[in-house]
DNA sequence: CCCTGGCTATGACAGTCGTCATAGACTCCG
DNA sequence: CGGAGTCTATGACGACTGTCATAGCCAGGG
Protein backbone atom coordinates (compact mmCIF):
# COMPACT_ATOMS: atom_id res chain seq x y z
CA UNK A 1 0.00 0.00 0.00
CA UNK A 2 2.81 2.33 0.88
CA UNK A 3 4.83 1.44 -2.16
CA UNK A 4 1.75 1.91 -4.26
CA UNK A 5 1.11 5.41 -2.96
CA UNK A 6 4.74 6.29 -3.43
CA UNK A 7 4.99 5.10 -7.01
CA UNK A 8 1.69 6.67 -7.97
CA UNK A 9 3.02 9.96 -6.69
CA UNK A 10 6.22 9.59 -8.71
CA UNK A 11 4.33 8.73 -11.88
CA UNK A 12 1.97 11.65 -11.32
CA UNK A 13 4.87 13.98 -10.65
CA UNK A 14 6.52 12.96 -13.92
CA UNK A 15 3.37 13.79 -15.83
CA UNK A 16 2.72 17.06 -14.01
CA UNK A 17 6.30 18.24 -14.38
CA UNK A 18 6.01 17.50 -18.09
CA UNK A 19 2.82 19.54 -18.12
CA UNK A 20 3.47 22.66 -16.06
CA UNK A 21 7.12 22.44 -15.13
CA UNK A 22 8.53 21.68 -11.70
CA UNK A 23 8.09 25.15 -10.25
CA UNK A 24 4.44 25.39 -11.23
CA UNK A 25 3.54 21.89 -10.10
CA UNK A 26 1.62 22.09 -6.84
CA UNK A 27 1.84 19.31 -4.29
CA UNK A 28 -1.86 19.62 -3.60
CA UNK A 29 -2.63 19.21 -7.29
CA UNK A 30 -0.27 16.26 -7.52
CA UNK A 31 -1.98 14.51 -4.63
CA UNK A 32 -5.38 15.14 -6.18
CA UNK A 33 -4.27 13.89 -9.61
CA UNK A 34 -2.55 10.80 -8.24
CA UNK A 35 -5.49 9.95 -6.01
CA UNK A 36 -3.34 9.86 -2.89
CA UNK A 37 -3.79 11.60 0.46
CA UNK A 38 -2.49 15.13 0.51
CA UNK A 39 -1.20 15.13 4.02
CA UNK A 40 1.14 12.19 3.79
CA UNK A 41 3.37 13.70 1.15
CA UNK A 42 6.11 14.43 3.65
CA UNK A 43 5.79 10.98 5.11
CA UNK A 44 6.80 9.35 1.82
CA UNK A 45 9.09 12.14 0.68
CA UNK A 46 10.81 13.74 3.67
CA UNK A 47 12.90 15.81 1.26
CA UNK A 48 9.73 17.53 0.10
CA UNK A 49 9.04 18.72 -3.40
CA UNK A 50 12.68 18.65 -4.44
CA UNK A 51 13.06 14.96 -3.68
CA UNK A 52 9.79 14.19 -5.41
CA UNK A 53 10.77 15.98 -8.61
CA UNK A 54 14.24 14.45 -8.57
CA UNK A 55 12.91 10.93 -8.27
CA UNK A 56 10.36 11.56 -10.99
CA UNK A 57 12.96 12.88 -13.44
CA UNK A 58 15.40 10.10 -12.64
CA UNK A 59 12.71 7.51 -13.13
CA UNK A 60 11.73 8.83 -16.56
CA UNK A 61 15.38 9.10 -17.51
CA UNK A 62 16.12 5.51 -16.57
CA UNK A 63 13.03 4.25 -18.35
CA UNK A 64 14.00 5.95 -21.62
CA UNK A 65 17.60 4.80 -21.32
CA UNK A 66 16.37 1.24 -20.99
CA UNK A 67 14.17 1.69 -24.03
CA UNK A 68 17.10 2.90 -26.12
CA UNK A 69 19.35 0.09 -25.01
CA UNK A 70 16.73 -2.60 -25.41
CA UNK A 71 17.15 -2.47 -29.19
CA UNK A 72 20.86 -1.90 -29.15
CA UNK A 73 21.47 -4.72 -31.61
CA UNK A 74 18.88 -3.39 -34.05
CA UNK A 75 20.95 -0.42 -35.08
CA UNK A 76 20.69 3.38 -34.93
CA UNK A 77 17.38 3.60 -36.76
CA UNK A 78 15.74 1.45 -34.12
CA UNK A 79 17.23 3.49 -31.28
CA UNK A 80 15.98 6.69 -32.87
CA UNK A 81 12.57 5.14 -33.29
CA UNK A 82 12.51 4.03 -29.65
CA UNK A 83 13.23 7.56 -28.50
CA UNK A 84 10.60 9.05 -30.78
CA UNK A 85 8.09 6.38 -29.82
CA UNK A 86 8.35 7.16 -26.15
CA UNK A 87 7.36 10.79 -26.62
CA UNK A 88 4.82 10.06 -29.31
CA UNK A 89 3.08 7.90 -26.74
CA UNK A 90 3.20 10.56 -24.05
CA UNK A 91 1.96 13.27 -26.38
CA UNK A 92 -0.92 11.18 -27.66
CA UNK A 93 -1.94 9.77 -24.31
CA UNK A 94 -2.14 13.21 -22.77
CA UNK A 95 -3.70 14.93 -25.77
CA UNK A 96 -0.57 17.05 -26.19
CA UNK A 97 -0.98 18.14 -22.61
CA UNK A 98 2.32 16.84 -21.37
CA UNK A 99 5.80 16.74 -22.83
CA UNK A 100 9.22 15.65 -21.63
CA UNK A 101 9.70 16.37 -17.93
CA UNK A 102 13.48 16.35 -18.33
CA UNK A 103 13.29 19.20 -20.82
CA UNK A 104 10.89 21.03 -18.54
CA UNK A 105 13.37 20.78 -15.69
CA UNK A 106 16.25 21.77 -17.98
CA UNK A 107 14.58 25.06 -18.91
CA UNK A 108 13.88 26.15 -15.37
CA UNK A 109 16.11 28.14 -13.10
CA UNK A 110 17.05 25.60 -10.43
CA UNK A 111 20.75 24.69 -10.81
CA UNK A 112 20.35 21.38 -8.99
CA UNK A 113 17.57 20.31 -11.32
CA UNK A 114 19.56 21.56 -14.30
CA UNK A 115 22.47 19.34 -13.31
CA UNK A 116 20.07 16.43 -12.92
CA UNK A 117 18.64 17.04 -16.40
CA UNK A 118 22.18 17.09 -17.80
CA UNK A 119 22.89 13.73 -16.17
CA UNK A 120 19.83 12.23 -17.84
CA UNK A 121 20.58 13.74 -21.24
CA UNK A 122 24.17 12.51 -21.02
CA UNK A 123 22.99 9.00 -20.24
CA UNK A 124 20.80 9.05 -23.33
CA UNK A 125 23.66 10.38 -25.43
CA UNK A 126 26.00 7.69 -24.18
CA UNK A 127 23.55 4.96 -25.05
CA UNK A 128 23.00 6.42 -28.50
CA UNK A 129 26.73 6.87 -29.03
CA UNK A 130 27.31 3.22 -28.22
CA UNK A 131 24.69 2.16 -30.75
CA UNK A 132 26.23 4.41 -33.39
CA UNK A 133 29.75 3.17 -32.80
CA UNK A 134 28.52 -0.41 -32.88
CA UNK A 135 27.05 0.30 -36.27
CA UNK A 136 30.33 1.63 -37.59
CA UNK A 137 30.03 5.39 -37.17
CA UNK A 138 33.28 7.26 -36.68
CA UNK A 139 34.13 7.49 -32.98
CA UNK A 140 34.78 11.20 -33.17
CA UNK A 141 31.52 11.92 -34.85
CA UNK A 142 29.23 9.57 -32.96
CA UNK A 143 28.88 11.68 -29.77
CA UNK A 144 28.15 14.74 -31.86
CA UNK A 145 25.44 12.91 -33.76
CA UNK A 146 23.99 11.63 -30.50
CA UNK A 147 23.91 15.17 -29.16
CA UNK A 148 22.02 16.35 -32.21
CA UNK A 149 19.52 13.52 -31.94
CA UNK A 150 18.73 14.25 -28.31
CA UNK A 151 18.50 18.01 -28.88
CA UNK A 152 16.34 17.64 -31.97
CA UNK A 153 13.93 15.13 -30.42
CA UNK A 154 13.53 17.23 -27.28
CA UNK A 155 12.97 20.38 -29.31
CA UNK A 156 10.55 18.58 -31.60
CA UNK A 157 8.50 17.33 -28.66
CA UNK A 158 8.15 20.89 -27.42
CA UNK A 159 7.04 22.07 -30.86
CA UNK A 160 4.53 19.21 -31.03
CA UNK A 161 3.02 20.27 -27.75
CA UNK A 162 2.63 23.89 -28.79
CA UNK A 163 1.27 22.97 -32.22
CA UNK A 164 -0.86 20.11 -30.89
CA UNK A 165 0.35 17.92 -33.73
CA UNK A 166 2.91 15.16 -34.19
CA UNK A 167 4.27 16.71 -37.38
CA UNK A 168 7.37 18.33 -35.86
CA UNK A 169 8.44 15.02 -34.39
CA UNK A 170 7.72 13.02 -37.54
CA UNK A 171 9.47 15.51 -39.81
CA UNK A 172 12.51 15.63 -37.57
CA UNK A 173 12.70 11.86 -37.34
CA UNK A 174 12.62 11.51 -41.13
CA UNK A 175 15.58 13.84 -41.54
CA UNK A 176 17.48 12.40 -38.61
CA UNK A 177 17.05 8.88 -39.95
CA UNK A 178 18.47 9.98 -43.29
CA UNK A 179 21.40 11.61 -41.57
CA UNK A 180 22.17 8.56 -39.44
CA UNK A 181 21.92 6.29 -42.49
CA UNK A 182 24.40 8.39 -44.41
CA UNK A 183 26.79 8.39 -41.47
CA UNK A 184 27.05 4.60 -41.41
CA UNK A 185 29.25 4.32 -44.48
CA UNK B 1 9.59 58.38 -20.98
CA UNK B 2 6.49 56.29 -21.33
CA UNK B 3 7.80 54.44 -24.34
CA UNK B 4 11.00 53.86 -22.46
CA UNK B 5 9.28 52.27 -19.49
CA UNK B 6 7.13 50.18 -21.78
CA UNK B 7 10.00 48.83 -23.86
CA UNK B 8 12.15 48.17 -20.84
CA UNK B 9 9.34 46.10 -19.41
CA UNK B 10 9.00 44.13 -22.66
CA UNK B 11 12.74 43.47 -22.85
CA UNK B 12 12.79 42.45 -19.20
CA UNK B 13 9.80 40.20 -19.69
CA UNK B 14 11.53 38.46 -22.61
CA UNK B 15 14.55 37.74 -20.46
CA UNK B 16 12.55 36.64 -17.43
CA UNK B 17 10.28 34.38 -19.46
CA UNK B 18 13.39 32.80 -20.92
CA UNK B 19 14.66 32.33 -17.39
CA UNK B 20 11.74 31.07 -15.31
CA UNK B 21 8.96 30.61 -17.81
CA UNK B 22 5.86 32.74 -18.12
CA UNK B 23 3.93 31.19 -15.26
CA UNK B 24 6.76 31.62 -12.78
CA UNK B 25 7.61 35.16 -13.83
CA UNK B 26 6.34 37.57 -11.20
CA UNK B 27 5.26 41.06 -12.16
CA UNK B 28 6.91 42.42 -9.04
CA UNK B 29 10.19 40.79 -9.98
CA UNK B 30 9.89 42.07 -13.54
CA UNK B 31 9.37 45.62 -12.34
CA UNK B 32 12.35 45.35 -10.02
CA UNK B 33 14.59 43.87 -12.72
CA UNK B 34 13.57 46.38 -15.36
CA UNK B 35 13.95 49.27 -12.96
CA UNK B 36 10.43 50.48 -13.54
CA UNK B 37 7.72 51.34 -11.04
CA UNK B 38 5.74 48.34 -9.87
CA UNK B 39 2.40 49.99 -9.63
CA UNK B 40 2.11 51.28 -13.14
CA UNK B 41 2.21 47.90 -14.80
CA UNK B 42 -1.49 47.96 -15.53
CA UNK B 43 -1.24 51.47 -16.84
CA UNK B 44 1.08 50.38 -19.66
CA UNK B 45 -0.38 46.92 -20.07
CA UNK B 46 -4.10 46.97 -19.36
CA UNK B 47 -4.28 43.35 -20.47
CA UNK B 48 -2.10 42.43 -17.52
CA UNK B 49 0.46 39.69 -17.49
CA UNK B 50 -0.94 37.94 -20.53
CA UNK B 51 -0.52 40.98 -22.75
CA UNK B 52 2.97 41.57 -21.41
CA UNK B 53 4.12 38.03 -22.13
CA UNK B 54 2.50 38.05 -25.55
CA UNK B 55 4.24 41.24 -26.58
CA UNK B 56 7.55 39.98 -25.26
CA UNK B 57 7.33 36.70 -27.19
CA UNK B 58 6.18 38.42 -30.37
CA UNK B 59 9.02 40.91 -30.12
CA UNK B 60 11.67 38.21 -29.75
CA UNK B 61 10.08 36.24 -32.57
CA UNK B 62 10.12 39.19 -34.95
CA UNK B 63 13.70 40.05 -34.05
CA UNK B 64 14.94 36.55 -34.82
CA UNK B 65 12.93 36.39 -38.04
CA UNK B 66 14.60 39.59 -39.17
CA UNK B 67 17.99 38.17 -38.32
CA UNK B 68 17.36 35.06 -40.41
CA UNK B 69 16.11 37.07 -43.35
CA UNK B 70 18.86 39.65 -43.19
CA UNK B 71 21.34 37.17 -44.67
CA UNK B 72 18.89 35.55 -47.03
CA UNK B 73 21.25 35.95 -49.98
CA UNK B 74 24.15 34.36 -48.11
CA UNK B 75 22.67 30.89 -48.18
CA UNK B 76 21.48 28.28 -45.67
CA UNK B 77 24.73 28.11 -43.73
CA UNK B 78 24.49 31.82 -42.94
CA UNK B 79 20.86 31.52 -41.89
CA UNK B 80 21.72 28.64 -39.58
CA UNK B 81 24.58 30.64 -38.15
CA UNK B 82 22.34 33.65 -37.57
CA UNK B 83 19.90 31.51 -35.61
CA UNK B 84 22.66 29.93 -33.54
CA UNK B 85 24.34 33.28 -32.99
CA UNK B 86 21.25 34.81 -31.50
CA UNK B 87 21.01 32.20 -28.75
CA UNK B 88 24.72 31.94 -28.23
CA UNK B 89 24.61 35.63 -27.39
CA UNK B 90 21.70 35.26 -25.00
CA UNK B 91 23.26 32.28 -23.24
CA UNK B 92 26.61 34.00 -22.81
CA UNK B 93 25.23 37.37 -21.81
CA UNK B 94 23.12 35.82 -19.08
CA UNK B 95 25.69 33.27 -17.92
CA UNK B 96 23.41 30.44 -19.09
CA UNK B 97 20.69 31.94 -16.94
CA UNK B 98 18.23 32.56 -19.71
CA UNK B 99 17.22 30.62 -22.80
CA UNK B 100 14.67 31.01 -25.55
CA UNK B 101 11.41 32.53 -24.24
CA UNK B 102 9.46 31.07 -27.14
CA UNK B 103 10.45 27.56 -26.14
CA UNK B 104 9.63 28.36 -22.53
CA UNK B 105 6.15 29.43 -23.54
CA UNK B 106 5.77 26.40 -25.81
CA UNK B 107 6.38 23.98 -22.96
CA UNK B 108 3.86 25.53 -20.60
CA UNK B 109 0.22 24.71 -20.27
CA UNK B 110 -1.46 27.84 -21.58
CA UNK B 111 -3.12 27.07 -24.95
CA UNK B 112 -3.12 30.71 -26.03
CA UNK B 113 0.60 31.02 -25.43
CA UNK B 114 1.16 27.68 -27.13
CA UNK B 115 -0.59 28.95 -30.24
CA UNK B 116 1.53 32.08 -30.10
CA UNK B 117 4.72 30.03 -29.86
CA UNK B 118 3.60 28.00 -32.86
CA UNK B 119 3.09 31.20 -34.85
CA UNK B 120 6.62 32.29 -34.07
CA UNK B 121 8.15 28.92 -34.85
CA UNK B 122 6.25 28.79 -38.13
CA UNK B 123 7.53 32.20 -39.11
CA UNK B 124 11.09 31.03 -38.51
CA UNK B 125 10.47 27.87 -40.48
CA UNK B 126 9.03 29.82 -43.39
CA UNK B 127 12.04 32.09 -43.54
CA UNK B 128 14.40 29.15 -43.41
CA UNK B 129 12.41 27.29 -46.03
CA UNK B 130 12.66 30.26 -48.38
CA UNK B 131 16.44 30.38 -47.94
CA UNK B 132 16.71 26.65 -48.60
CA UNK B 133 14.56 26.76 -51.72
CA UNK B 134 16.53 29.74 -52.99
CA UNK B 135 19.67 27.65 -52.61
CA UNK B 136 18.22 24.82 -54.66
CA UNK B 137 16.86 22.43 -52.05
CA UNK B 138 13.95 20.28 -53.14
CA UNK B 139 10.67 22.04 -52.40
CA UNK B 140 9.19 18.99 -50.72
CA UNK B 141 12.14 18.55 -48.46
CA UNK B 142 12.90 22.15 -47.56
CA UNK B 143 10.08 22.61 -45.00
CA UNK B 144 11.05 19.36 -43.31
CA UNK B 145 14.66 20.46 -43.04
CA UNK B 146 13.57 23.83 -41.68
CA UNK B 147 11.48 22.06 -39.05
CA UNK B 148 14.46 19.97 -37.98
CA UNK B 149 16.69 23.03 -37.77
CA UNK B 150 14.26 24.93 -35.54
CA UNK B 151 13.58 21.92 -33.32
CA UNK B 152 17.27 21.05 -32.99
CA UNK B 153 18.40 24.59 -32.23
CA UNK B 154 15.67 25.06 -29.63
CA UNK B 155 16.45 21.73 -28.02
CA UNK B 156 20.16 22.47 -28.07
CA UNK B 157 19.66 25.82 -26.35
CA UNK B 158 17.78 24.06 -23.56
CA UNK B 159 20.59 21.51 -23.18
CA UNK B 160 23.15 24.32 -23.11
CA UNK B 161 21.34 25.98 -20.29
CA UNK B 162 21.14 22.85 -18.19
CA UNK B 163 24.76 21.92 -18.89
CA UNK B 164 26.01 25.50 -18.60
CA UNK B 165 28.07 25.02 -21.73
CA UNK B 166 27.76 25.92 -25.40
CA UNK B 167 28.76 22.45 -26.55
CA UNK B 168 25.26 21.14 -27.31
CA UNK B 169 24.63 24.11 -29.59
CA UNK B 170 28.02 23.91 -31.31
CA UNK B 171 27.81 20.16 -31.85
CA UNK B 172 24.31 20.42 -33.24
CA UNK B 173 25.25 23.26 -35.58
CA UNK B 174 28.19 21.27 -36.98
CA UNK B 175 25.96 18.34 -37.89
CA UNK B 176 23.14 20.54 -39.16
CA UNK B 177 25.53 22.45 -41.40
CA UNK B 178 26.77 19.20 -42.89
CA UNK B 179 23.21 18.06 -43.48
CA UNK B 180 22.20 21.31 -45.15
CA UNK B 181 25.32 21.25 -47.35
CA UNK B 182 24.55 17.74 -48.52
CA UNK B 183 20.96 18.72 -49.30
CA UNK B 184 21.99 21.43 -51.74
CA UNK B 185 23.08 19.06 -54.48
C1' DC C 1 -7.10 -7.60 24.78
C1' DC C 2 -3.99 -3.78 24.20
C1' DC C 3 -0.68 -1.25 22.08
C1' DT C 4 2.82 -0.07 18.89
C1' DG C 5 3.98 1.93 14.48
C1' DG C 6 3.04 2.98 9.72
C1' DC C 7 -0.13 5.72 7.34
C1' DT C 8 -3.75 9.43 6.75
C1' DA C 9 -6.39 13.66 7.72
C1' DT C 10 -6.79 18.47 9.17
C1' DG C 11 -5.40 22.75 9.53
C1' DA C 12 -2.08 26.42 10.61
C1' DC C 13 2.17 29.22 9.24
C1' DA C 14 4.32 32.77 6.56
C1' DG C 15 4.94 34.03 2.19
C1' DT C 16 3.93 35.17 -2.78
C1' DC C 17 0.94 35.72 -6.52
C1' DG C 18 -2.10 38.71 -10.14
C1' DT C 19 -5.07 42.28 -9.97
C1' DC C 20 -6.85 46.61 -9.15
C1' DA C 21 -8.65 50.99 -6.70
C1' DT C 22 -7.17 55.06 -5.05
C1' DA C 23 -4.44 58.88 -4.29
C1' DG C 24 -0.38 61.49 -5.12
C1' DA C 25 3.14 63.53 -8.21
C1' DC C 26 4.59 65.22 -12.27
C1' DT C 27 4.49 67.56 -17.29
C1' DC C 28 2.67 70.38 -20.55
C1' DC C 29 -0.93 73.42 -22.93
C1' DG C 30 -3.69 77.45 -22.68
C1' DC D 1 -1.07 80.62 -12.97
C1' DG D 2 -4.43 76.82 -13.51
C1' DG D 3 -6.10 72.80 -14.87
C1' DA D 4 -5.91 68.45 -17.62
C1' DG D 5 -3.87 64.39 -18.54
C1' DT D 6 -0.07 61.10 -18.02
C1' DC D 7 2.42 58.51 -15.02
C1' DT D 8 3.81 56.70 -10.29
C1' DA D 9 3.23 55.03 -5.49
C1' DT D 10 0.82 52.50 -1.89
C1' DG D 11 -1.67 49.10 -0.19
C1' DA D 12 -5.47 45.96 -0.13
C1' DC D 13 -8.09 41.63 -1.82
C1' DG D 14 -8.57 36.68 -2.11
C1' DA D 15 -6.33 32.80 -3.61
C1' DC D 16 -2.59 29.83 -3.75
C1' DT D 17 2.01 28.01 -2.40
C1' DG D 18 5.55 24.58 0.38
C1' DT D 19 6.07 23.09 4.74
C1' DC D 20 5.10 20.95 8.89
C1' DA D 21 2.90 19.84 13.66
C1' DT D 22 -0.58 17.49 15.54
C1' DA D 23 -4.04 14.24 16.06
C1' DG D 24 -6.61 10.24 14.42
C1' DC D 25 -7.13 5.74 12.10
C1' DC D 26 -6.25 0.95 11.64
C1' DA D 27 -3.68 -3.28 10.83
C1' DG D 28 -0.16 -6.59 13.16
C1' DG D 29 2.11 -8.72 17.06
C1' DG D 30 2.53 -9.83 22.02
Amino acid sequence: MARDTRSRMIAGAARLVGTRGAASMSLRELARAAGVPIGSTYHHFPGGKQQLVEEAVRSVGAHVTRRIEAGRDDGPAAALEALADEWRDVLERTGFGSGCPVLAVATEDDPALGALATQVFEAWQESLTAVLVDAGVDEQRAPRLAMLVVAAIEGAVALCRAERSLRPLEDSVVELRGLLDSALG
